[in-house]
DNA sequence: AACATCTACTTGAAGTCTCAACTTCCACTG
DNA sequence: CAGTGGAAGTTGAGACTTCAAGTAGATGTT
């Protein structure tokens, strides 16, 4: 008989967005678009990157002896190994990351974060830190700073491609 | 003698963000990205257009007479007019919208959605609609829900580029 | 009218991202 | 140890975005 099942887009009635969540969502969509668009801007301006090359950038510098595996690297950033290749190609032509065998395992590559990668963040760190204060925590109470960072969590998690299991290879 | 102005990175010690404020920060940034990658991916799939492809449909679904000048477009979708002349293009050679001539101001030109237009979103928006609340509305408290449009409210608001000036020194 | 200046929009090239192969190597089975 | 399947990473083509420069029409000034 198949009537009604609640959450699914291949049921009858799709649930729409109240007028409330409608501006919720436009905002959000709004906010971002622009918020990514300012960054991007600013990094690239500035620093000759973009946005996200330069969080891939800061999570090697924050990893010991300041690398990270590709697959591991790209997991960080949420984004896919493909887009990472290109972006380690990019980032080892201007000096900031080289590549390294992984000597336990010949596929694999470290990406290193040279001397000159590492001097370009601390030259734009204070700008890009800058930015995201000026857009973000400067005109939001602590309050909402904190709901800001459970509600992003919540949606992160829900997003994260298959949590389960993924954190313990060692469990296979 | 210009001793530390309070919000400048021209200045000597940067801000940096507390342990507090970098989780919050990291939080949004893994959420946005997973979040548009995940939207990108499923209209992709689906109805054959990235996201803000989409946008720009709904946009012009909601104008009166189905129609917008270029330029109001691009500022309602808050992407740059190269940006839109691009996307707008690749819709047309799809079906889904067309160019007309404003009569008024013979530079101008309207973006208008087509009957395929509006076939293609009615047919994919209960999809879309439903990604976007089994990501975000099923997964938050309706405080919550309030929370992050206010938040994101203020956030768009503080970027806006016709809200020039007024609130910020911009000392670069 | 002539001129400069501004606005609306487009264009092409260079950079980035996605998707679907593809290569190489590891791990496991028999 | 051959064979199979999976994992790590890369590649190239095509799609999308950005940036700087372009055209053309509007507006304002003298």
């Amino acid at each position: 008989m198949n009537t009604a099942p609640a959450s699914s887009a291949a049921a009858g009635e799709p649930r729409w967005l109240t007028d409330e969540e409608q501006r919720v969502w436009r905002a959000y969509v709004d906010a971002t678009t622009l918020l990514e668009d300012h960054l991007d801007r600013q990094l690239q301006r500035d620093a000759g990157m973009p946005h996200v090359y330069y969080g891939l950038l800061v999570k090697l510098a924050e990893a010991p002896r300041r690398r990270l595996r590709m697959t591991e690297l790209a997991k960080d950033a949420k984004i896919t190994r493909s887009r990472l290749s290109h972006a380690v190609a990019r980032l080892e032509k201007n000096g900031w990351v080289r590549r390294e065998d992984c000597p336990s395992d010949k596929r694999g590559q470290f990406a290193v974060l040279t001397d000159e990668g590492t001097d370009v963040l601390r030259r734009h760190a204070p700008g890009h830190v800058d930015a995201v204060r000026q857009a973000v925590f400067d005109r939001l109470t602590p309050e909402q700073q904190k709901s800001l960072g459970e509600i992003m969590g919540i949606v992160a998690e829900g997003l994260q491609p298959s949590e389960a299991g993924a954190d313990l290879p060692w469990l296979r």
